[in-house]
DNA sequence: TTAGTCAATGTAAGCGCTTACACAGCATTC
DNA sequence: GAATGCTGTGTAAGCGCTTACATTGACTAA
């Protein structure tokens, strides 16, 4: 058996007795085509299985439909979320979705940014708003329209998606303080690289400044995403000179971690200590006492952030602007937050 | 401004002054183009903002250096956890991971199949076994390499790396059976189309089986991937007849779903009613009790699936079998099962 | 000096596809 | 019965790139 090549337009052509343009017809315009041909050169198309080269029809065409997103790692239930509902309601108009991942560094973002934009894609979906001036350059000189999401930044570089970390996270911070707290402990994911994170803090600070308090109130310990390290976190917190009554998390994750380390040490959950998360994953009411968290709508963000991406790129050249949209959280009472113990 | 079309090698070559040989090797055979050339060129590629279009590139040069990955969804940890590790170690080897997701839909995943093929795609990792054979041939007919993970199951249509899902239940249901339990609760993923969820549920019965008891012991309950489908589940199980003295999940997060369910009707766990679980994400350990559950050792699965793909993709025409691989799990014990309680 | 070598660059073919345009055949229309 | 339109198909250009081969010129060796 000879090493037969992945069979051409052409193989498919010359099997079908018909020329190149009929078969590339039959195959992106059948109503072009009379009957009696496009049997034939199906016919053949399934016969050889022949598949078309999707570089080669995107460099003629000009045309991708294909929509690129960077995310910092799959592993992290938020994205993976919104990114589904990214990805359906592309594919309900017509497009792919191609995913890659910078494990949170800039200069592999960048690198992804190239390669997705190389590979064709005609919009890009990005998590947070800062990036270096020269990506930004790029993605304008390409006029590649893109998207930053789980922020939300008005007047930024990008048109973004999202919500307001910052304000989501005072808010939380506030309640916590009108319920008595005056001595918070904070568990971040890390700020450097991260502006999700750090508005997060941000928020926490802001909200205890327009308390009137002093931000020796708060104990902030930084630490990498995951539960393990977010229960360490909450070690390294407990065992500071002054316990703190609750404790302030980025997110679901970290918080879990911090509930688990508060078992061991026979620290009930929220009599003797309080804590918080932020992102309202499955995790949260899984934990017991389920915890009281920020909900973020990442699936209607998800969709959201499709629709404004697939309008930018179908307005074209024109306009690579876009708008953005703010889409609220709100705080999910559950049983993790209630008042100090008294001493 | 006139609208300026994004720059190509040959806007690049005149900009330098070269031919669009040199500029091409410039990008990828540095050493061949004397320093000053060089130079110039680089300096009209950054000028441009030019970035190569991958999809001529592969036309010509026949290779891509990108393997595709298909999977039911990336809202799932597990998957999610597997991929990232798959998608390091390619990228350590120079390679490029591009996503697609199913949705568990057979013919989503055969359609994507071809849209990986068809953007350059030079291997496939897919998740479990079983899939129609025209996607076989057709994986044949352009010699792709595919490999299915997450079961493993030589002597398959495909070389497989993964875990026997079967083996592994029947381990943890002999298990339970041996502390003494005789009357089994099972909630299980749907296993139509889903070849690792029936291995599990199989591997069950087959458990059963082995100690000579009839079937009867059983009662199973299919669902839907999620914390709360886990939840009504439970409710179903308990809302019967007999009630189960242990719940056996085809998964953590179902069973995340039945310890909620259980906590809301004041049954502790495991002293009323015992709960396993499969998969070991994080939701097991933060779960109260924690969870006893089939440990799956996705980064390594993942890690070993991108070396062996690897391998299969660079043997090339030669042979495209790859051979099976078992990476074996095993039993967690953590506080979700015990003997029965005493009636 | 002259042939020979070699490194640096240019020339041009062609990868697989779409599509503008040309063309042939047929049914209408006056 | 010629002019007209329409439909189905073919012809061929060219998308942006790599690379085999040709060319150039500087240098070496005899």
């Amino acid at each position: 058996m000879p090493n037969a090549p992945t069979p051409t337009l052409n193989d498919v052509a010359e099997a079908a007795g018909v020329s190149t343009a009929t078969v590339s017809r039959c195959l992106n315009a059948p109503d072009k085509v009379v009957e009696a041909t496009r049997i034939k050169v199906l016919d053949a198309v399934d016969r050889l299985g022949y598949s078309p080269n999707f570089g080669a029809r995107a460099m003629v065409a000009k045309r991708t439909n294909t929509i690129g997103a960077i995310i910092p790692t799959m592993e992290n239930a938020m994205f993976a979320r919104g990114l589904q509902a990214f990805q359906e309601k592309l594919h309900a108009h017509g497009y792919t979705l191609l995913v890659a991942s910078s494990s949170y560094q800039s200069e592999i973002e960048a690198a992804q940014i190239r390669s997705l934009v190389a590979r064709g894609a005609e919009g890009l979906l990005l998590i947070g708003q800062d990036r270096p001036p020269e990506i930004l350059k790029f993605l304008r000189t390409q006029r590649i329209p893109a998207l930053a999401t789980w922020v939300f930044a008005p007047g930024g570089d990008l048109p973004s998606v999202g919500f307001d970390n910052r304000a989501a996270m005072a808010e939380m911070t506030a309640e916590v303080l009108r319920l008595g707290h005056r001595n918070l402990g904070v568990i971040s994911a890390f700020t450097n690289g991260n502006d999700r994170s750090s508005a997060r803090v941000e928020g926490i600070r802001q909200a205890v400044q327009d308390a009137n308090l002093p931000d020796t109130v708060l104990t902030i310990v930084e630490t990498a995403y995951g539960v393990e390290t977010g229960q360490a976190a909450m070690a390294e917190l407990l065992s500071g000179d002054i316990r703190p009554t609750a404790v302030l998390c980025g997110n679901d994750v970290l918080a879990a971690g911090a509930m688990i380390e508060a078992r061991a040490r026979d620290l009930r959950v929220p009599d003797d200590i309080s804590i918080t998360g932020f992102d309202d994953l499955e995790m949260a009411q899984v934990v017991d006492p389920q915890l009281t968290t920020v909900h973020v709508p990442h699936r209607e963000m998800g969709t959201t952030a499709a629709a404004a991406l697939i309008e930018m790129v179908e307005a074209g050249g024109q306009s690579i602007a876009g708008s953005s949209q703010n889409l609220g959280t709100r705080i999910i009472h559950r049983g993790s937050l209630t008042t100090p113990p008294r001493t």
